[in-house]
DNA sequence: TAGATTGTTAATCGATTAACAATC
DNA sequence: TAGATTGTTAATCGATTAACAATC
């Protein structure tokens, strides 16, 4: 990790592809791998293999290629996930108890701290040994407890409230499923799942590739 | 709906989002909205919106910009909204389920024809009247049942076999929420929903606003 | 008509790929 | 050493933005 310089957003989302690439390698006790073996398996040219990874420093060796799980500690590391989050998870419904639920969070150093949901009918039930606590408390909880990352899992009419709250309350990462576009300053991050969006564009491309 | 040209994936995935905003200015009874006003609430160039619209035909009109209700119905049929697609969910949990119980789905013509899981404990449950099939029972049912949309919801080591499942009953379309990178033919269209890419993604960027 | 705004062509910008000297 | 493969610079490709004639 370092090399100050501006790094694309495109070459930011290649990363966790990387990451899973060289997981499923150690997995195989596989040890080192070259740019074009790995762009073969991932899909990629090995031109950017190297050019994505030459943003973060200088990984490989001449003649040898990349020592798999070095490289993978290394994007650990460029990812942030040595680091250990709490998250809080605005909306208990489906999309809000399935991230709960996602056993792999909690294995990567996010710990889910807390699940709110508005409904009654489901404030005090457990999920993960996690109490569903009212919508009401959100605030007060985040002035009590850190909190790093912050789960809308609410419907878009209360989305962008939602936000406000978690926003003054200094949380800086917000990943938002509802299917609405929040505004927020400029030192928070948002990172959306627009689960309809996405669906759309497997429609049209199907669609498409009948014809074309 | 025209233009045989070959139209960018960066440009299609713009799509849904034009999408939205147009819908929520037909909510708004707007009726009319210029390339540049649009802009504005999207956060795209002016340009830009033209060039997109550009692909798929021609739906402004100078001097006076696009008439929402119209260029909402285009990206409908472009999109192609406008048809009913049969959904079959295969593992039916949390991530299955919230799937399922989307009601947003129901209403823009993508109805939930079937769900199926491996766990015997909740075969046989209903979600939204629908019944959890056993998984051994999906191969029958495809052959019997006309579907368009596999969404494939276990876990990675069993995808790549659902997927096979699914291309073999002559599905084209695939929704893939395994983190994993499923293989298929080429007239196959797999859209990925990789939920712990993208909160990896959220973490580095929060992580590298605070320093840059 | 005069003003506004499109659709499109040209210019710019950024991202990907190719090539290769450096070196393990 | 000879072969392999990196990191980086240069070339290419594609996507975005700017500009403007056409025209409602």
């Amino acid at each position: 990790m370092s090399k100050a310089k501006y790094v694309s957003l495109a070459v930011i989302r290649r990363l966790p592809k990387y990451y899973r690439y060289l997981g499923e390698l150690m997995n195989s006790d596989v040890d080192r791998i070259s740019s074009v073996e790995l762009g073969k398996q991932i899909g990629f040219t090995s031109s950017q293999i190297r050019q994505d990874l030459s943003c973060f420093g200088e990984f490989g060796q001449q003649g040898y290629g990349y020592n798999v799980a070095d490289l993978y500690h290394e994007i650990n590391c460029i990812l942030g996930l040595s680091k250990q989050y709490n998250v809080v998870i605005i909306g208990a419904g489906n999309i809000g108890q399935a991230v709960a639920n996602y056993h792999g969070f909690n294995k990567m150093g996010y710990s889910i701290a807390a699940l709110f949901d508005k409904n009654p009918k489901v404030v005090g039930i457990n999920i993960k040994d996690i109490e569903i606590r009212d919508i009401d408390t959100l605030d007060e909880y985040l002035i009590n407890n850190e909190a790093h990352i912050g789960v809308i899992c609410v419907p878009s009419n209360n989305a962008q409230d939602v936000c406000d709250i978690l926003i003054r309350n200094n949380i800086k990462a917000i990943w938002n499923f509802a299917p609405i576009d929040l505004s927020a300053p400029d030192d928070i991050t948002i990172e959306n799942v627009h689960l309809a969006d996405s669906l759309f564009i497997l429609t049209y491309l199907s669609n498409t590739k009948l014809i074309g």
